[in-house]
DNA sequence: TTCACGTGTCATATTCTTCTGACATGTGCA
DNA sequence: TGCACATGTCAGAAGAATATGACACGTGAA
């Protein structure tokens, strides 16, 4: 499960939030929740290049927003389907200060 | 409040998600979160530059993380100090949905 | 064989964010 | 007067994110 729970160490929090924080990225993953799609008519849809889609959906996938996985169409190609991941993530200063505290201390520079 | 409600659109929701996604800015936050400082001791404590720091804490301060106000120090020195706020953002697929629905949508391009 | 459609990747722009090192300004105190 | 400490701002370097267009490849159908 991808819930965001309170073992999340900054950097971890960091990157999925800086990769929801995208209103491109929004825009995929709502469409893509709204119904699983291969990358070339969801690029279609979209209206952005395949490459760049891509770059999206890595960086999406990556953080566990959503998965891809193949499967054959009617007429036999190979398509790359993605699919949304149901996630919740609860933002609060509780949160951001356990993060902190459960990341590697930022090289306190001691003189 | 800035609790991140229902009516936020995208690109509010983007900007106070990204804002918040920096682990940078977070420590910055937990920091004046555990006690008001002033800029300079801040910078201090967090072993950044104050133009960087000023940068951080405009961003947190114009998607309502941390305010920041005056005070005379003890010896008359006018201090420039910030405090949290309280928050909570609720992040998930209806949310994210909602707030695109709540947008402008980004130029349909009706060929 | 050629077309249409799919996958995946690269080198390259372009643009935005982050960061540094100055500078100007003001106040209290020795 | 000069030092210490504060605020605020700017130009420009350095780095990261975003975006484009072209390439290589594979498969089914006309």
């Amino acid at each position: 499960m991808s819930s965001g729970g309170p073992v999340d160490n900054a950097d971890q929090l960091s990157a999925r939030l800086t990769a929801i924080a995208s209103t491109q990225r929004m825009r995929i993953l709502a469409a893509v929740a709204a119904e699983p799609t291969h990358v070339s008519e969801l690029a279609r849809r979209l209206g952005m290049s395949r490459a760049l889609l891509y770059m999206h959906l890595q960086r999406l996938e990556e953080v566990g927003f959503l998965a891809g996985h193949f499967e054959l169409s009617d007429d036999g190609k190979a398509l790359k389907i993605f699919e949304a991941l149901p996630f919740v993530i609860a933002l609060d200063l509780e949160t951001i200060t356990a993060a902190l505290a459960a990341s590697p201390p930022p090289q306190e520079t001691e003189k």
